[in-house]
RNA sequence: GCUGCGGUGGUGGAAUGGUAUACACGACGGACUUAAAAUCCGUUGCCCUUUAGGGCGUGUGGGUUCGAGUCCCACCCGCAGUACCA
C-alpha cells in the first residue's frame, strides 16, 4: 500500500464528520452524559495556538473516549469575543470590533475542525452577540434586583493608557494586567457585584470539588478567609472619653503585648476625634500623603511610616493600660476594621514599627518548647577545631561546616551541659560571655575581629529586657553601638525569628490568663469580651467586591437607565438587549466612548423621557465568561438565559480544561454566578465545574516563551501541513505530563510521525485469519493495551499512553501478519488520540463506519495470564541475577531454582540468615 | 518573607516501597545508495575491565526497611502564586 500521506484522507473524514453532525449532543434522560469543557476561547487576530490545542486535544481524547463508552456526550465551544484586544485593534485600524471579530471568527472554526477536535458546533455562542448579551444582561439585573448588584463611589485603579478602571485581580505588582502601565488611584462611582456576600461558600465549597490541591488553595489564598476577634479599645482625650474604636486581630492571646494601637489613614474616627488630637495638622499632612499614593508606591516604601495622635491614648480593656494611637499606612483600611491592637513582641511589622519609634516591646508568648535548638557558631580562635569535635557529644542532628562556620542543632535536653561547655570553651578567648540565666540566653561575642557579629555563640533569650546584657555589650563591641537596643540589634541579626516568634505558645506577663496556651487563652478571652460585650469573634475575609465597570467600548452595556435625578433603574426585561451602538468614536479618552453616541442618547430619551440617559460604561468581560458553560446547555434559548431542564441535565462540567492563569478569577466569578442561581432556584447544583484541569504553557524550542519577539512560535496550520493533525495531537500529548510547561521539540515531534507511520505500514500486515498461537499472542497484547490505555485516560496520563502505543506496535510489527480483531481493538483505543488515520484504516478493513461511534473494547481478565514472569533475584537487596519462572510459582520451587545459580552461589554461603519472595516480582536473599 | 510544586542519562521524560532510566529524541557503528535523504539493524547512565564481571549512580546529609527515586527528618537549589490581610 502506499505510504502514510494524511493529506489524502484528513480532508475527507473532517467534511464527512461536520455534515454529518457526528459529535451533536441532545438531552438524553436515558442515557448518562459528559460535559467536556475547554476554557472559552478568545478570537484573537492570531489565530489558534499551539497551548489551545493542548487543552482541547486533552478534551478531545476524554470526550471521545466517554462517547464510545456510551455516554451521551458533549464538548462545546464558542467566543469569549468581548474584549480589550479587538478594541485596540479598531483604534489603530479604524475596523469596527464587531467586523473584525466576526472576520476571525471562521478562521477559528476551521482550524479547530482540522486538528480534529469533536465539537459540537450546534452550541456554538458568542460573548458579544446581542442573543447571548441580551442574557449578560437580564443576569446583571437579577443580581441587582437582589441587592447584589450596586454603585457606590470607590478608589478604582486606573490604567492611565488603556484609560479604563481595573480590578483589583487585574493589577499586576501595581501594574496594568495588559500593558504594564503603573496603575493610579482614582475616586469614581462605579458598578459592583457583592461577591463578598458569598466569600463563605465559595471557600467552603471547594471541598466539594476535584481540582488539582494548588488550585484550590490559590482560590482559597484570594479569598483569604481568617477567624479572628474585634476589640473595642476606648479613646481617652485628658481625663474624659471621646470615642472608642474596634481593632480586629487573630491573635487575641497576644493582647496584652500590646504597647499601641494604629489606624489607617482612611479610618472615619480620625476625623470624629480631630479636635482631641493636639497634633492635628501633621496628622492631616499625613492622611493626605498616604491617600495620594499609589499601590505601587505603598509597596516599594519598604520602611515604616506614621504619625502619632498627640493629646489622645487608647485603653486596652485587658489591663485598663494606656497606649498611644498612631495613624499608619500599613494597617489597611479595606481590610479587618482599618484599625490594630499592635504587639511588637510577635509581630514583624509592629516590631519594625516600634524599633523605628522608640515603641516599649513586651513579651507575652513563649512558643511551645522546641525538641530541637540550633546554634551557630563562627570560628573565634585556633580552637575553634578543637570546639567543633567536642561538640560531637551533644549528638547533634545537623551540622553544616563552611570554612569558618558551624550550624548544628542538637535535643534541648542538652541545654545546660551546653552552656556549662560554651562558657568554659569560650572564656579567655578574647571572648565575651554571658549566660543570662537558665532559661534565657548563652551569649557568646568575640573581640577579635573588626565588626560585630564576627564571632557569636548563642542562644537568644525568650525576651530580653535585661538592660544589664546589652550595656555591658554596648561597652565592649563597636559593631553593636550602630543599634539603639538589644532588641533591634537582634531583630537585625541572624536571631530575628527568636526576638520576635510569631507562632502559639504559652502565655506569660498576661495576668490571669499566664499560664494558658494560646488557643485556650484566646477562647476565654473571646468568652469575656462578649461578657462584657466589647468584643466578639469575627471572620473576615481578603476578598473584595467585584467591580465590574470598564470605560470601554467593546462589551456587553450595562442594562441601566438613570431618571433625571440620576437614581438607577434596571432595564425590563422586554427591553434587553440593549444593543450596543455602533455610531461611536472608540478612542480612548478616559471617559466611555459610548457617551458619545448620538443614538444612544436619543434611544434613552425617546422611550423614557427627557432628562433619562443609559448608563454608559460596559462590563468587564469576566462576567460574560462566567456562565457561557451555563448557554452551551440551551444556545437557542429565547426567552431564558438557558432551559433549567437542559442546565440540570448537563452540568455540572465533568471535564473542565483551562490555563491555571484563569483559575483564580474566572473560576471564582463562575462559582459566584452558580451559587447566585442556585439561590434563586434556577439549577439544582451549586458548583459548576466538577473536575478541573491545567494545561502546562507550551515553550518554544529555545525554552523561552513563544513570543514574535523571540521568533519562537509555533502555528498549528504550519504542523498539520506537514504531519497531519495526528501527528500534531499526538505529538503535544507525548511532550510530558499534561500540566507541566515543557518545550518544543521539532525532532521529537517527527518521532511521532515515524510512529503513525509505522501504524499505516502494520495495516498491510492484516490478515483475515492468522495462526491460533500468534493470534492469541497478539490478543494478548492489545488486551493489556486496554487496560492500559483506558488507566491512563481516567488518569490524563496521556504521554505514558502514547508511549505504550509505541511499544505495542513495535511488539506487532514483529510478527508476519496481523490478527484482524485484534487490529481492530488496537485501532479503537487509538481513535480518541488519532482520530484521522484511525477512521481511514478502520474504513479501509471494511469495518462499519464511523470508528468514534463504535464501542469501547472491554478488557478481558481472563486473557491477561502470563505463562512465564522474569523475576529479580537480591542477595542483600542487591541485583545479582535474573530468573524465569512459571507465573505465580510458589516460594519453595523460586528458591530451590535460585539457589542454583552460578552468581548466587558466588555469594550464598551456607544457610542464607533470611529469604524475602515477593510474588512474581523479586527474591531477596539475605546473608 | 510566606504558601505550594518540583530536582532522575546528552535531551523530553517513565517507574502501586520490589530488576531505576520505559517510550521518544539525539549521538555512535552498520546495511541499502554513485552520493545524500528516507528506511532498516545494532550500541548508548558513569567508572574499571579483553571477556566474564565488578564498583558507583535519581540535588545534599541522616533515618526507617530484607529492599528507598518513592516513606520520615534536616538542608541546598529551581519554578509558580502571593505579598504590609493584623
Amino acid at each position: 500500500m502506499s505510504s502514510f500521506n494524511p493529506k489524502e484522507f484528513e480532508n475527507k473524514w473532517k467534511e464527512k464528520w461536520l455534515s454529518e453532525k457526528l459529535y451533536k449532543a441532545s438531552v438524553d434522560k436515558s442515557k448518562k452524559k459528559f460535559y467536556s469543557l475547554y476554557s472559552f476561547p478568545y478570537p484573537s487576530g492570531a489565530g489558534l495556538h499551539v497551548g489551545h490545542v493542548e487543552g482541547m486535544v486533552a478534551n478531545d481524547i476524554v470526550a471521545r473516549y466517554y462517547r464510545m463508552k456510551g455516554y451521551n456526550t458533549t464538548l462545546p465551544m464558542g467566543w469569549d469575543s468581548f474584549g480589550l484586544p479587538a478594541e485596540n485593534y479598531a483604534i489603530k485600524t479604524g475596523i469596527p470590533p464587531k467586523q473584525s471579530t466576526e472576520e476571525v471568527i471562521p478562521s477559528f472554526i476551521d482550524q479547530i475542525n482540522n486538528v480534529g477536535i469533536s465539537v459540537d458546533w450546534d452550541k456554538e455562542v458568542g460573548a458579544h452577540r446581542p442573543d447571548y448579551y441580551k442574557w449578560t444582561q437580564w443576569l446583571f439585573i437579577q443580581l441587582f434586583k437582589n441587592g447584589l448588584a450596586y454603585k457606590a463611589n470607590v478608589r478604582v485603579n486606573w490604567c492611565p493608557k488603556d484609560q479604563t478602571v481595573l480590578a483589583n485581580e487585574q493589577v499586576i505588582n501595581g501594574r496594568c494586567e495588559r500593558c504594564d502601565t503603573p496603575v493610579e488611584q482614582k475616586e469614581m462611582s462605579q458598578w459592583q457585584f457583592k461577591i463578598t456576600a458569598y466569600a463563605d461558600r465559595l471557600h467552603h465549597d471547594l471541598d466539594k470539588v476535584d481540582w488539582p490541591e494548588s488550585t484550590k488553595l490559590m482560590q482559597r489564598n484570594w479569598i483569604g478567609k481568617s477567624e479572628g476577634t474585634t476589640v473595642n479599645f476606648k479613646i481617652k482625650a485628658a481625663e474624659n472619653e471621646v470615642g472608642s474604636f474596634e481593632i480586629f486581630t487573630t491573635r487575641i492571646d497576644t493582647i496584652f503585648g500590646c504597647t499601641y494601637t494604629a489606624l489607617s489613614p482612611e479610618n472615619q474616627i480620625l476625623q470624629q476625634i480631630k479636635d482631641n488630637i493636639s497634633n492635628w495638622s501633621d496628622v492631616e499632612a499625613y492622611i493626605n500623603q498616604a491617600r495620594n499614593k499609589t499601590d505601587l508606591q505603598r509597596q516599594t516604601d519598604k520602611e515604616k511610616s506614621g504619625v502619632k495622635l498627640e493629646g489622645v491614648m487608647a485603653i486596652n480593656p485587658f489591663n485598663n493600660q494606656e497606649v498611644p494611637i498612631y495613624v499608619v499606612d500599613y494597617v489597611l483600611n479595606t481590610y479587618g476594621t482599618g484599625a490594630i491592637m499592635a504587639v511588637p513582641a510577635h509581630d514583624e511589622r509592629d516590631m519594625e514599627f516600634a524599633l523605628k519609634f522608640d515603641i516599649p516591646i513586651k513579651n507575652v508568648i513563649i512558643p511551645t518548647q522546641q525538641e530541637y535548638i540550633s546554634y551557630i557558631a563562627r570560628k573565634w580562635s585556633n580552637d575553634f577545631d578543637k570546639f567543633l569535635t567536642q561538640i560531637q557529644k551533644f549528638n547533634p542532628v545537623y551540622i553544616k561546616k563552611t570554612n569558618d562556620e558551624v550550624l548544628f542543632k542538637f535535643n534541648a535536653e542538652f541545654i545546660d551541659e551546653f552552656i556549662e561547655y560554651a562558657t568554659d570553651s569560650v572564656e579567655g578567648q578574647y571572648a565575651w560571655h554571658d549566660a543570662v540565666s537558665e532559661s534565657e540566653a548563652v551569649i557568646v561575642f568575640g573581640n577579635d575581629k573588626d565588626e560585630f557579629g564576627g564571632t557569636d555563640v548563642a542562644r537568644i533569650p525568650k525576651f530580653l529586657e535585661d538592660e544589664r546584657t546589652w550595656l555591658k555589650m554596648k561597652d565592649f563591641e563597636e559593631g553593636v553601638r550602630q543599634y539603639k537596643s538589644l532588641w533591634e540589634m537582634l531583630y537585625n541579626s541572624d536571631y530575628k525569628e527568636k526576638v520576635c516568634p510569631t507562632n502559639y505558645g504559652t502565655l506569660i506577663n498576661s495576668d490571669k490568663f499566664d499560664g494558658l496556651s494560646s488557643q485556650e487563652a484566646a477562647s476565654k478571652m473571646q468568652e469575656w469580651l462578649e461578657k462584657e460585650g466589647i468584643g466578639s469573634k469575627k471572620t473576615t475575609y481578603r476578598l473584595r467586591d467585584w467591580l465590574v465597570s470598564r470605560q470601554r467600548y467593546w462589551g456587553c452595556p450595562i442594562p441601566i437607565v438613570y431618571d433625571p435625578q440620576g437614581n438607577p433603574h434596571a432595564l425590563e426585561e422586554k427591553d434587553l438587549p440593549l444593543l450596543l451602538p455602533e455610531d461611536v468614536d472608540f478612542k480612548p479618552t478616559g471617559e466611555s466612548p459610548i457617551a458619545r453616541s448620538e443614538s444612544f442618547k436619543k434611544l434613552a430619551e425617546e422611550k423614557y423621557g427627557k432628562g433619562w440617559h443609559f448608563e454608559v460604561d460596559t462590563m468587564d468581560t469576566f462576567v460574560d465568561s462566567s456562565w457561557y458553560f451555563l448557554r452551551y446547555c440551551s444556545p437557542d434559548a429565547t426567552d431564558v438565559f438557558a432551559r433549567t431542564e437542559d442546565m440540570n441535565y448537563w452540568l455540572p462540567t465533568d471535564l473542565y480544561m483551562i490555563g491555571v492563569e484563569h483559575t483564580v478569577l474566572h473560576c471564582l466569578y463562575s462559582r459566584f454566578f452558580t451559587k447566585f442561581l442556585y439561590d434563586q432556584k434556577l439549577i439544582n447544583f451549586d458548583e459548576p465545574f466538577y473536575k478541573m484541569r491545567h494545561m502546562g504553557l507550551i515553550l518554544g524550542s529555545d525554552g523561552r516563551k513563544m513570543s514574535k519577539r523571540w521568533g519562537n512560535v509555533i502555528n498549528p496550520n504550519t504542523e498539520v501541513e506537514k504531519y497531519g493533525a495526528d501527528t500534531l495531537r499526538m505529538y503535544e500529548m507525548f511532550m510530558g505530563p499534561l500540566e507541566d510547561p515543557k518545550p518544543w521539540n521539532d525532532r521529537t515531534e517527527s518521532g511521532v510521525f515515524r510512529f503513525l507511520s509505522k501504524v499505516w505500514t502494520l495495516n498491510d500486515k492484516v490478515a483475515e485469519s492468522i495462526d491460533n498461537e500468534n493470534a492469541t499472542k497478539q490478543q494478548r497484547i492489545v488486551n493489556k493495551l486496554v487496560k492500559k490505555i483506558s488507566d491512563d485516560i481516567d488518569d490524563l496520563s496521556f504521554n505514558t499512553a502514547v508511549a505504550k502505543f509505541m511499544e505495542a506496535t513495535n511488539s506487532l510489527a514483529s510478527f508476519e501478519k496481523v490478527d484482524r480483531l485484534s487490529w481492530s481493538v488496537f485501532l479503537r483505543l487509538l481513535a480518541p488520540f488519532a482520530p484521522f488515520i484511525t477512521e481511514e484504516l478502520w474504513n479501509l478493513n471494511g469495518f462499519e463506519y464511523s470508528i468514534h461511534t463504535q464501542s469501547w473494547p472491554e478488557y478481558n481478565s481472563s486473557l491477561n495470564i502470563e505463562e512465564q514472569v522474569t523475576i529479580a533475584i537480591q542477595i542483600n537487596g542487591k541485583l545479582r541475577a535474573t530468573l524465569n519462572i512459571d507465573f505465580d510459582s510458589e516460594e519453595s520451587s523460586v528458591v530451590e531454582k535460585a539457589m542454583i545459580l552460578d552468581q548466587v552461589k558466588k555469594f550464598v554461603v551456607g544457610e542464607p540468615k533470611k529469604v524475602i519472595y515477593i510474588k512474581n516480582k523479586v527474591l531477596n536473599i539475605v546473608i
